[in-house]
DNA sequence: TGTACATCAGTGAACGCGCGTTCACTGATGTAC
DNA sequence: TGTACATCAGTGAACGCGCGTTCACTGATGTAC
């Protein structure tokens, strides 16, 4: 039966929100269209209605995260930023937490179209964390913006790559937490 | 027909080894049972007489691809790894770089088993990284080994996740770079 | 050492299954008069 | 405003396909005598 177009709005919206949750949790492969559809409370044949193919439905849903991402850390302290996303509860939240961190492994190996979504929501973010203002030139200050989302990405995803509760996956977390936060508190060495 | 237990052997080293490869290219997901044989130049069918399932594969070719990359860490200068492992090459090399960047996004989605396999492969690592000896305690020896593979690797895989030969990709691994190399020439902030 | 036979790595057809996608159909919505 | 009808979001069966896995079979190897 056909619904309004305020319903039909508010379903792909949902189905986009659901996609980057199970997307993030278990990967693109991980997820199929039948049980996303389902998780969304819709049948899998209404799914071509909304998008052409997954993989289109894909980089909608990582251009969704990412945008969410953006808007999480407006404002935000950078050192309440780092301490909150190298932290355990992080680690524990995959379809929850960084779209980037969650998909980049599955990215690497999509098409450029998705690359592209992740690169262009990257910059959309570095816009927004060096609006904020940060000493320096503008080059210094993009390049320490760069490097502490690396070194924390970095961090969260070598920690996921460990056994749950391992000691080992703790103290990855720890140890770059302080060093992103102590690095952030003296100047850049130059290269 | 038959064959003998040396090339029982060597097939069953060369399965893991393609395996290797074609995991760190295309992930777990995108390489068929099928297919991988094929590549290592034997039929499908065979593959149940060396292996219990395709996951118990995946850990072993994961335990294989860990132990290849401490050989190749042994004796080298840890500023000369730097430079290779940020490096435009690694990044453009997925089947044949290190195991961990192209590998752990799917790890933390795989059973305790392979994660377990990653944690023990990385503590290798570093107990082959520390062999080396590095001023200061063990424990600040240790930290600053974990925070500068997290970092190299962060750097890595999000490259990776940019489109190819996009500007960005290459400025990831330029500011990383130049980051790494100079954290390690001052003493670390302890938390 | 030579022979007869059991073993078992490798082959390739076949299995059930879930995947992404298609399609005829339904019926409430939105529109034309 | 009320009526008649076209639209099209959503449904659920069906499609071909490739997946991981199984199995009867082959024939050279390895072993027992």
């Amino acid at each position: 039966m056909k619904v309004t177009k305020a319903q039909v709005e508010a379903n792909r919206a949902h189905i986009v929100e659901t996609a980057c949750t199970l997307f993030r949790e278990r990967g693109y492969d991980g997820v199929g269209v039948a049980e996303l559809m389902a998780t969304a409370g819709l049948t899998h044949g209404g799914f071509y209605r909304h998008f052409g193919s997954k993989a289109k439905l894909m980089a909608e849903a990582a251009a969704y995260g990412l945008a969410k991402t953006k808007s999480q850390i407006a404002g935000v302290d950078i050192a309440d930023f780092i301490e909150q996303y190298v932290s355990r509860e992080h680690r524990d939240d995959r379809s929850g937490g960084c779209t980037i961190a969650a998909l980049c492994g599955d990215a690497a190996r999509q098409p450029e179209e998705i690359k592209a979504t992740f690169a262009t929501g990257l910059e959309n973010l570095l816009a927004e964390a060096l609006g904020e203002g940060d000493e320096g030139s503008l080059g210094e200050a993009r390049a320490r913006a760069i490097d502490t989302i690396a070194h924390a990405l970095g961090a969260l995803v070598l920690s996921r790559a460990c056994p749950d509760d391992s000691p080992l996956a703790d103290e990855i977390l720890k140890v770059c937490r302080i060093s992103i936060l102590g690095s952030r508190s003296v100047p850049v060495t130059a290269g």
